[in-house]
DNA sequence: CGCGTTTGACCCGCGC
DNA sequence: GCGCGGGTCAAACGCG
């Protein structure tokens, strides 16, 4: 009894470490994710100024315009990311690679918004900055705001004064940018909707137009002004694969169960940005470099998953497909649209299966679509944090929601290499520089949810979702957290 | 009765 | 100006 006794209590105090752990784990990663971010626009806004050879569209059109504009340019499209996750058998498989990681994602870029960018680009130049919605922005939590006073997050801001802008003049709350970007999700789910940790609120279906099966738009509920948007629809070849398009970003803390998905989304959107402003050679420099670069070994990031990435001048918004439908052992190698082009590129693969599959630590009802070769997280991942505890998920109570949190970590990890991969191959050919970003944090003034529409949560629609729970939240880990600090890539 | 979904109207950009 | 298509609004519906 005494022991037992003991025991339980050195257990409480372990769980107490851990949590702890956990806590600055989630919060150095949200920080780093922010940077990484703002490193992206940053980059993606160099190169707009650069004028490169862009193969590409539209994007053309705005390097070579005013070095400002384009900036602004830039930072508009970052801060609305949107990003699609398409699943589904790949059509072809061809073995692009093989891929030891879970998934293979089908990246897929379509870089097409010129259009629509340049006019509105021309109309608020002034501040583009400023106007990016703070919709889109994350909130931090205050407590977050520990370094990041200053008030410029990007060099341009400086040269204009992002007080009143356009609309409202938040602080700049919007480090992470993507208005219109749009991050697809393809997955396999018998259910109507995958469950990703956030609560939604359906509010139109249509009728897709070359498509049997209707599209469900949903509105992120977990905080009434929360911008985020998201689509589901079926592939009308294969309905069991669901495409979710994500676009925003979200202005609250999310739950563990939600930070997965949300930071796979941001990385995915990221890496859009950044490619759509990069071209096409640049991405393939990207990959071959990260390939080649020691940075990370393979076995230490247990998480990569190979994918394809894909340029399409046909898009409406730029829009990244990522393809979780393939199990580890089918690869496939995606056949890209005519009009886009596709190429392979590195990213965090599994742990987005894991929880976009619902793979959270507590058990999700049927809805869920694991994956079948689903494994623990490879314990290689040692390094990683937190990937050896996620073997031992299983628990209850509190251990579940440690557990959560903990899930999301392989994801931490994935995306964060991601991210930085992306950042260190990506950008410039030429390497060495170091650029240092100051963020600041902000806070959302947005508000419009004055709307009519009430803010309701659960994200169930009668058949399948499975919310999160409630009592979940994870304060510390907003999605696109704020902080200043240096990067410098090379 | 409250609340989320349903569903047709409505809006808006775009091409003709 | 018109029609189309994607997207959103909001009154009505219907389920607990
Ligand atoms: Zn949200």
């Amino acid at each position: 009894m005494t022991s037992l006794q003991v025991e339980l209590e050195r257990l409480h105090e372990e769980n107490g470490e851990l949590k702890t752990m956990l806590d600055q784990m989630t919060k150095s990663y949200s920080q780093l994710q922010a940077q990484l971010l703002i490193a992206m626009q940053k980059q993606a806004q160099n190169r707009l100024r650069e004028p490169i050879k862009c193969e590409a569209n539209g994007m053309l059109a705005r390097q070579f315009m005013d070095p400002r504009l384009s900036a602004a340019a830039a930072i508009d499209h970052v801060r609305n990311p949107s990003v699609a996750y398409s699943s589904g058998k790949t059509p072809a498989d061809h073995e692009a690679f093989s891929s030891f990681s879970p998934s293979n994602l089908n990246i897929e870029v379509m870089s097409t918004e010129r259009d629509q960018y340049k006019r509105r680009l021309q109309t608020n130049i002034n501040c583009a900055e400023d106007a990016l919605d703070r919709s889109s922005q994350c909130l931090v939590s205050p407590n977050y705001t520990s370094k990041s006073s200053n008030p410029n997050l990007l060099d341009d801001d400086n040269d204009e004064p992002k007080s009143s802008t356009d609309q409202e003049q938040v602080p700049v709350a919007d480090q992470v940018p993507f208005r219109k970007a749009r991050v697809s999700v393809r997955a396999r789910s018998e259910a109507p909707m995958i469950s990703d940790g956030c609560q939604w609120r359906k509010y139109g279906q249509k009728m897709a137009k070359g498509n049997p099966c209707p599209r469900a738009y949903y509105r992120c509920t977990m905080a009434i002004g929360c911008p985020v948007r998201k689509q589901v629809q079926r592939l009308a070849e294969d309905k069991t694969i669901l495409i979710t398009t994500y676009e925003g970003n979200h202005s609250h803390p999310l739950p563990p169960a939600a930070t997965a998905m949300a930071n796979t989304t941001s990385a995915a959107a990221a890496m859009l940005l950044s490619g759509s402003t990069t071209s096409k050679e640049a991405l393939q420099y990207h990959h071959h470099h990260l390939a080649n670069s020691g940075f990370f070994s393979n076995s230490q990031l247990p998480f990569f998953a190979s994918s394809m990435a894909t340029l399409s001048a046909s898009a409406p918004f730029p829009t990244i497909t990522l393809d979780l439908t393939q199990s580890p052992m089918q690869q496939f190698h995606r056949i890209p649209p005519p009009s886009s082009s596709t190429f392979p590129l590195p990213l965090h693969g599994y742990p987005i299966n894991h929880q976009l599959m619902g793979g959270l630590g507590h058990p999700i009802p049927a809805p869920m679509y694991f994956p079948p070769n689903y494994k623990a997280p490879p314990s290689p991942a040692g390094v990683s944090l937190g990937g050896q505890r996620s073997t031992s998920t299983h628990a209850s109570g509190m251990v579940e929601t440690v557990s959560a949190a903990i899930a999301s970590d392989p994801n931490f990890t994935a995306a964060l290499a991601a991210a930085i991969s992306t950042i260190m191959g990506a950008p410039r050919p030429h390497q060495g520089h170091q650029e240092s970003i100051n963020i600041n944090d902000g806070d959302i003034a947005n508000n419009n949810a004055a709307r009519g529409v009430v803010a309701s949560t659960n994200n169930s629609p009668p058949s399948a979702n499975i919310g999160v729970p409630p009592g979940s939240l994870q304060p510390g880990s907003p999605q696109l957290p704020q902080s200043c600090t240096t990067f410098s890539t090379n």
